[in-house]
DNA sequence: GATTGAATTATACGGTCGTATAGCAGACAA
DNA sequence: TTGTCTGCTATACGACCGTATAATTCAATC
């Protein structure tokens, strides 16, 4: 008679999290090529049979990892929000310094989001996720352009929201792949100097240098 | 006794090439999983053991592939300077358009893109293809700027390059893969306001409508 | 402490992957 | 025509993929 692995029973929840986690860590390191069913349950210290227990298919572990990735990324910019003074300057200046650096400016986190892109591109519910998460982020970004002091009609709004939203975005792409090619503190000082030539007010005599 | 497929002996160009654009099609269409040693010889119209007779492995192709691809992609920028007036601002305003525009800004070509990052991160031999091909885009961008009638220091050209290069590489990123959330044109002005207010020059009033 | 239901493991299946190697057949020289 | 080089095909191998299903063991309940 075999001896079978031991194991512990756990919440729902929990396990889901926990093979979220492990499916997340695979894809940064290796591509989504790395991330089988049988690597993640390795890593997540399941057996394989367990993945396809709580999500339909691999297909669906995938969406929940997307997802996830999404939230916490949106998360750590706004979250930067509530440790500063509450005058808008302050506020959006904080929000584009805190979308430039690490946790957000990261080589893993940028090769999450290309191992994602093909799905994002395909599957209708990925594109629901990311389309709600990207729009939330601009709109989070425009209402912090709005309480600026300063006149603007609402498709100045627009177009300066999706300005200041794509010079984040190239920033945050090009620091996370190349990061070595740039010097510490330059990616945020030339995103804050570029918000404020497109917005028309200056944001860089902020201090938000911690 | 079973019939061998027929077939017609090619140059070596000839069939490197067919080999890739059939390797980039797989990729922009079903991802990196897609592109199958199979799959690419099947749309080359060969069969797979032809692809190790050309390539020493399917690494070494997808490599070959991601060179392709950079330099079509950095291509179609440049080669629209030729096609306009030789005034500096017209060569900055017909850059910044054509990288906002297909066959630039278009979904598959982020997928490309997306595909290939992770072996950009971890490939030496993809990293350093890569970062020419960044490097001379942003360095012909900045050359542009650096041609403009305005006074810029080297420090002040260098950071007008870096974030000139991110609004293009963010809104190049949106527009791809949300094309529907923007109007006709809508990239392309929001790309010249940008760069114009950065800059501190403006080229919204260049006709670059073609 | 016995019972019971579900969380977890175990095993198996068909398919596809990248790679290796042997031999056929097309094209050019003689 | 004949010979010969090599581009190309054919076939096979071991590994690994996602999925399906049956067997077990943990933990809560009575």
């Amino acid at each position: 008679m075999t001896i079978r692995r031991p194991y512990r029973r756990q919440a729902e929840d929990t396990r889901k999290s926990a093979l979220i986690a492990a499916a997340l860590g695979l894809i940064a390191t290796g591509g989504q090529k790395a991330a089988t069913v049988r690597a993640i349950a390795d890593k997540a210290d399941v057996t394989p049979g367990l993945i396809r227990h709580y999500f339909a298919s691999k297909d669906d572990l995938t969406r929940a990892a997307y997802q996830r990735l999404m939230e916490q990324m949106t998360a750590a910019s706004i979250k930067v929000l509530e440790t500063v003074p509450a005058d808008p300057p302050s506020q959006l200046a904080a929000f584009v310094v805190a979308s430039l650096r690490p946790p957000v400016v990261d080589a893993t986190a940028v090769g999450l989001w290309a191992g994602f892109l093909h799905g994002v591109q395909h599957d209708p519910e990925m594109r629901e996720v990311h389309s709600t998460a990207y729009l939330g982020y601009r709109d989070r970004l425009q209402s912090l352009i709005a309480a600026l002091p300063r006149p603007a009609d609402a498709a100045r709004l627009r177009a300066d929201a999706i300005a200041c939203n794509a010079v984040i975005d190239g920033l945050w792409l090009e620091a996370s792949v190349l990061p070595e090619r740039f010097e510490p503190g330059e990616i945020e000082r030339i995103g804050l100097a570029s918000v404020s030539a497109i917005l028309g007010f200056d944001l860089t005599t902020i201090g938000v240098t911690e």
